[in-house]
DNA sequence: AAGCTATGCAACCGCCAAACG
DNA sequence: TCGTTTGGCGGTTGCATAGCT
């Protein structure tokens, strides 16, 4: 037996809100507060609405001083910034951004910036796989399958990869102040796990994608590229920049230069494969002329509401708690993932 | 002009955790 | 301590509209 319904949806109006409701309830609020319940309100103004219904009716669309539309570019990057170190914390990204709601933002991501910048094709590859055959039910819901990945977070992780790549793939070897913009030991231990589910995934599915270094490569060319950089640095720790400061790798001070691997044929064989995907997106789309995703301004007052770390020469946020990528751990099934076995 | 598809957004649903008695 | 209520949140749905064929 499932929980009592917070009201009596047999009397309660459900779908858009009329002029004259939204007028009710504000002049209402305006007037007296909420009173601190919800649930009582309705009765009081005289709606047959549910409690919930005018709580998010207030704080969505008749508060004071909420702004619709017309997100600026600066509000774009603090978004994106904040998707990608936190996930989909709308409500969190919204206290950020004065006058928006975390409905707002949570729209605006979904049906504009995750497709300015992961492109559309993944979005349809996403939507043909979405639960067409019955016996994938739910399989690509997080929840139901404990040995494969959060979309969202692998999501960000690509995002992370992506925008790390498109600013200047090789700056963790050029510019020591510029590593880390993901701490190292964590991404290459997560890298192995996501590579080690794609490949079980594979095996389990008995998939026809070959593998990455056959002639038969999947349809998304990015995404290719991807796990093919991230199978490079897995699979030759010296390439992966190591973080040498006495912290526990999460700050900015005290990091140096990684070390070059000598020699190189292995680098160069990275320098090939990042080539294939820098400045892309997954359509292989040109992104480096005409997206700049980083705020230059000062991200300071995130710090500590937040608890991530804003590097001011990069424009870099990244959590100073290692709990914060707790996510990329296995617990659903990716899009990316999907894609990767079409 | 009609039908179809894609898109954007408001609103709903259900879960979770805090507050309360 | 436990059960219930409520607020808050993120995910999802469904409708209106735009755009395309």
């Amino acid at each position: 037996m499932g929980r009592a319904p917070c009201c009596d949806k047999a009397n309660v109006k459900k779908g858009p809100w009329s002029p004259e409701e939204d007028a009710q309830l504000k002049a209402y609020i305006d007037e007296y507060g909420t009173g601190g319940n919800w649930i009582a309100l309705p009765q009081k103004v005289g709606l047959k609405r549910c409690g919930k219904s005018c709580r998010l009716r207030w704080l969505n669309y008749l508060r004071p001083n909420i702004k619709h539309g017309g997100f600026s570019e600066e509000e774009d990057n603090i978004i994106c910034s904040l998707y990608i170190s936190i996930g989909s914390r709308w409500s969190v990204i919204a206290a950020q951004l004065p006058g928006r709601t975390d409905n707002d933002i949570k729209n605006y991501w979904n049906t504009h910036l995750k497709k300015k910048l992961l492109g559309r094709k993944r979005q349809a590859n996403a939507s043909r796989y979405s639960s067409k055959d019955p016996n994938e039910e739910g399989s690509n819901r997080d929840s139901q399958s404990p040995s494969s990945l959060s979309s969202s977070a692998l999501e960000r992780l690509q995002l992370h990869i992506q925008l790390q790549t498109l600013q200047d793939p090789f700056s963790f070897y050029n510019n020591p102040t510029a590593w880390p913009k993901m701490h190292a030991p964590l991404l290459r231990e997560k890298l192995s796990q996501i590579l080690r589910l794609l490949d079980e995934n594979r095996q389990s599915l008995n998939s026809p994608v070959q593998s990455l270094s056959s002639n038969s490569l999947p349809a998304d060319p990015t995404s290719v590229s991807l796990e093919d950089y991230a199978r490079s640095l897995v699979a030759e720790p010296s390439l992966m920049p190591e973080v040498r400061g006495a912290d526990d790798g999460f700050g900015t001070s005290n990091m140096e230069a990684p070390t070059m691997a000598n020699g190189d044929e292995s680098q160069a064989s990275l320098n090939q494969s990042m080539d294939k995907f820098k400045y892309c997106d997954v359509h292989g789309n040109s992104l480096k002329d005409n997206l700049v995703w980083w705020p230059s301004g000062d991200g300071a007052n995130m710090k500590s509401e937040l608890g991530l770390s804003w590097d001011s020469s990069t424009g870099n946020v990244f959590p100073t708690d290692p709990g914060m990528f707790q996510e990329f751990g296995p617990v659903g099934e990716s899009i990316w993932h999907r894609s990767l076995l079409e």
